[in-house]
RNA sequence: GUCCCCGUCGUCUAGCCUGGUUCAGGACACCGCCCUUUCACGGCGGCGACACGGGUUCAAAUCCCGUCGGGGACACCA
């Protein structure tokens, strides 16, 4: 029984629903559907729920938001079905207790009485005295008859796979070659769980065995189980897939990606409104590389080039800048529209714009995407650029008055610029040029002499879109006021 | 502790398999200059790495060994 005769490849992405889709388990599941898309083969998405006190509808409902917001379509799993599944491993229990039934009857695996409690104190005595923490394999002599007898009392129980005891095991892996592991190190793992649930490593077996799956992709933290999978397969008489393990994704510390190093969900990313495609592309990235220059890669680009063979064996750490410029590139392509519609939560969120928006202020909104830019690099910044539109008294930057404020001319040239401005009857950008200009010329001054007090009048900082845009927003009386306010309260 | 993986600029990486074309290329970040009313964008330039030690070889980032360093796994969690 092979799971490649018909050559047809066939990968999965199976993860927990105990918490929301970390940025790590993004990557593998981009990994997985990129190699599929790029073969033509199926990407399947099963959930991974035999952990019952952890998983929760929630962690499972944010999973499937997030690989949707990602656009990791799945052929087979849940919402969509499928000729292999269940897909849920908690709808998969029979499956589970008859192949191990199945091994139970081969004299592959046995029943085991011992309490937990009891096993950690072996542990503990066995790390005391420096050796390997393994089960000692004493309940694989109990009697049939015992056993029989035990079961039939009631008694918790767990079952055990033998694990053979000679010999190696090779894991054949396309990213890191060939890992030989002594199969003395392996010890007769627990199968099914006293709660009648399978544990990770055989659900796993079973499920890529039954599903046909012919290429496992996943995280190098997995890859000192694979020989115990291995050697499940081969007492199961079924052919082993390929192996892929990545890379794991990093923190600044270089240890795994915890919350503590930053935002790790993928749904943060998504609230905070990184676009998807930036997502993507930066994740494709890491640990992955197509040449020595091409970084921007569409979606389409990334199906046609992927192949795990360029996928690096070192761990990645996940830098935020970067990703960050990527979403700046990203936004570069994205229509007025879109950028509106990305901005519009991060406006309200800061209490800038309440919801219901009258035309007026859409159009307003609209004015104030469009000056703004490429100064925005993540929708979530919008807030920064803008707020002083929002605002009666601005917050000035105190170095920022400092410096521009506090100039002796300062006074008089906000002045004459009041009279002038105000005396204009239509407020846009041809009619208020001349007069700064005229004004910067007439007092023999630079253009940043005047623009900078102006601007600090009008933001309270010295940086912002451009000056004329920024008057022609805010309008005749504001701009008059603002001025109005800055001479009075340092000069 | 044991087993396994990994080690090229601060970071992501190309090059390593098939030694010479590389006093190691790109990108992000950082610094400087230019553009300019500021910032951002853009343009130009700069800083900056083959972990270390031994071999093999005419020649090593590239092959071998060791050391050191980092990470991961050692559950009735996945």
């Amino acid at each position: 029984m092979s799971n490649m005769a018909d050559g047809e490849v066939r990968v999965r992405f199976a993860p927990s629903p105990t918490g929301f889709l970390h940025v790590g388990g993004a990557r593998t599941a981009l990994f997985n559907w990129l190699f599929a898309r790029n073969q033509g083969g199926k990407f399947i998405l099963r959930i991974e729920d035999t952990d019952l006190e952890r998983s929760t509808e929630e962690s499972y409902q944010a999973i499937i938001d997030a690989m949707k917001w990602l656009g990791l379509d799945w052929d087979e799993g849940p919402i969509v079905g499928g000729d292999y599944g269940p897909y849920a491993q908690s709808e998969r229990r029979d499956l589970y207790r008859e192949w191990a039934q199945r091994l139970l009857q081969e004299g592959k695996a046995y029943y085991c009485f011992c309490s937990s409690e009891m096993l950690t104190g072996m542990r503990e005595e066995q790390k005391k005295q420096g050796k390997d923490p393994k089960y000692d394999g004493r309940c694989k002599l109990l009697l049939p008859d015992e056993v029989g007898h035990r079961i039939a009392e009631g008694q918790p129980h767990v079952i055990r796979f033998k694990m053979p005891q000679e010999g190696e095991t090779v894991v054949h892996d396309i990213v890191r070659g060939d890992v030989t592991f002594n199969n003395t190190q392996l010890d007769d793992f627990v199968i099914i769980k006293s709660d009648g649930y399978p544990t990770y490593n055989f659900a796993v077996t079973v499920d890529d065995a039954l599903m046909k799956i012919s290429h496992v992709i996943r995280g190098e933290d997995h890859l000192s189980n694979t020989p115990k999978q291995i050697r499940l397969y081969h007492e199961l008489g079924i052919e082993p897939p390929r192996y892929a393990h990545v890379p794991l994704i990093l923190g600044e510390d270089k240890t795994r990606l915890s919350k503590r190093h930053g935002a790790t969900s993928v749904g943060q990313f998504k609230t905070d409104c990184y676009l998807p495609e930036a997502m993507v592309n930066y994740l494709a990235l890491l640990g992955w590389a197509y040449d020595d220059k091409t970084e921007l890669f569409s979606r389409d680009d990334l199906v046609q080039k992927f192949s795990l063979e360029r996928v690096s064996s070192t761990g990645a750490v996940f830098d935020y800048a970067k990703l960050q410029w990527m979403n700046a590139e990203y936004m570069k392509h994205r229509s007025l529209d879109d950028k509106v519609t990305l901005v519009l939560p991060h406006l309200e969120a800061a209490g800038l714009i309440t919801s219901p928006l009258d035309d007026e202020m859409m159009q307003f909104i609209r004015q104030l995407v469009e000056v703004v830019g490429e100064r925005v690099k993540v929708a979530n910044q919008i807030p920064e650029h803008v707020g002083f539109f929002f605002t009666e008294d601005v917050d000035y930057d105190p170095e920022a008055a400092e410096k521009f404020l506090k100039q002796h001319y300062v006074g008089p040239a906000f002045k004459i610029l009041e009279e002038r401005l105000s005396a204009l009857e239509e407020f846009e950008q041809a009619t208020i040029e001349p007069v700064m200009r005229g004004l910067v010329s007439e007092m023999g001054m630079k253009a940043r002499d005047l623009f900078q007090p102006v601007r600090v009048a009008l933001t309270g900082t010295r940086q912002s879109p451009g000056l004329f845009e920024v008057m022609v927003l805010l309008g005749k009386d504001k701009v008059l006021a603002r001025l109005r306010r800055a001479r009075k309260e340092f000069s």
